[in-house]
DNA sequence: ATAATTTTTTAATCTCACCTAAACAATAAC
DNA sequence: GTTATTGTTTAGGTGAGATTAAAAAATTAT
């Protein structure tokens, strides 16, 4: 009756959590691809989680998840989470290198491990790509503030608080441009031609941001006053 | 060519290390009972290692790691003492509680990650044990003023450094005699019909101290004067 | 509505790491 | 030096998690 719940079976929750918030329900091809596997893996995982009672699967259709399976997959983001923080902030990796180690550890530890995990990195709210870090209860609040950067209008001032692609190569051209969580901006302007924009940082440093940058950086507007 | 180690592996390589310096060979079935698995297993294992030139592997005789597993093995070792570290001075566990964790902790990370919780941790030279953790070359030196507690006589002063097993059942049974790593004690007397000791701590509390418990504590030495 | 395409499932295999039971070597006992 | 005992290997098999290729269902196009 020891219901454990292996590495590949997490994985699969997280991935099956993200995507059903995202469309609803998630694909056997969407779940595929994000897992870098075969379609046919998929259906035979299904099952077995389905056996489990942690996914709805709907022949042809795709998997939802129970209560149970979103309880293993937020504890499993959320100590995903707490241990991107542990690599940012004390082993001083860069923001684009932790994932894949995250990747790893968030397998390992109990809910004790997790909670002195936390409780060491002082309770941190979000992850280094600035992504909510579910509590202990598995509750968490997104900032509602939050909206992407390609939303922005002109003479706005707003702080970037998150990035919607943790991609290394995403993460490495914000820090090429100096880009980084918590650092304040002003719109100058916007280019329709190819979506680009022209923004002002603090120092009234100008620069241009491409439209692929802007879709998938989130900010927050300030309160009107530089 | 990946040739990448598994968990497994590495879990047969680090056995094999410990139980090579100890005997010279690792028979297989001293393997199979230090990893809870068959005879056959190991057997089977065995065979791959060899493939992999990690070890030399003489039918019916035993194992020894050629110098790419001994690599290996000591890295694995490093790995798993430098979280053990972590584990009680970050998060607080107790000693007896670390070894388990460290032993998933231990397979995760690469050189570089590493170095990054090494400087991290401080470099420290031992684990909560008292062992000596390698440094990044897979160089280490035992502490050789360390003897076994057993071996002790009448009037000597010794500080305690390290524990010969590491199983919580022991070391919990250490905490109920509030013995710990750096407690400086003096031998009061012998007792040649159960082996059994007498020892006083350093506020003159008198100790009597099993057979079985001096037998697997570590202690160095003081020089004359208390 | 029928045909073409895409998606999912099934079926048959594969690898890894393990198991039990039987055969076989090496050691120890007499 | 046979015999008994112990340790190791072989043979056959399991289960998890993958794969490829073919069949079947769902969707989209004509
Ligand atoms: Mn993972
Ligand atoms: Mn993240
Ligand atoms: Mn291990
Ligand atoms: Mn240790």
């Amino acid at each position: 009756m020891k219901n454990t719940v292996s590495i590949s079976q997490e994985n699969y929750l997280k991935v099956i959590f993200k995507l059903q918030n995202e469309h609803g329900i998630a694909s056997n091809q969407s779940i595929a691809e994000k897992l870098e596997a075969t379609p046919a893996a998929v259906t035979g995982m299904l099952r077995k989680l389905a056996s489990l009672e942690w996914v709805e699967h709907t022949a042809y259709q795709g998997a939802v998840l129970t209560a149970k399976g979103q309880r293993i997959a937020i504890s499993t983001i959320r100590k995903h989470r707490l241990w991107e923080v542990f690599l940012v902030d004390k082993l001083k990796f860069k923001w684009d290198a932790v994932h894949q180690w995250a990747e790893e550890l968030e397998h390992i530890g109990d809910a004790d491990f997790t909670e002195r995990l936390d409780a060491f990195l002082g309770c941190p709210a979000t992850d280094p790509h600035g992504d909510p870090i579910p509590d202990a209860n598995g509750d968490w609040t997104g900032n509602e503030r939050v909206i992407g950067a390609d939303k922005l209008s002109r003479e706005q001032i707003f702080t970037v608080r998150g990035v919607s692609n943790s991609a290394s190569d995403f993460l490495q051209h914000l820090d090429a441009l100096n880009i980084h969580l918590g650092k304040r901006f002003e719109v100058l302007d916007h280019f329709p031609f190819d979506g680009s924009w022209e923004w002002s940082d603090e120092n009234g440093e100008s620069l241009r941001i491409s439209r692929e940058v802007a879709g998938q950086l989130l900010v927050e507007l300030s309160k009107k006053e530089k």
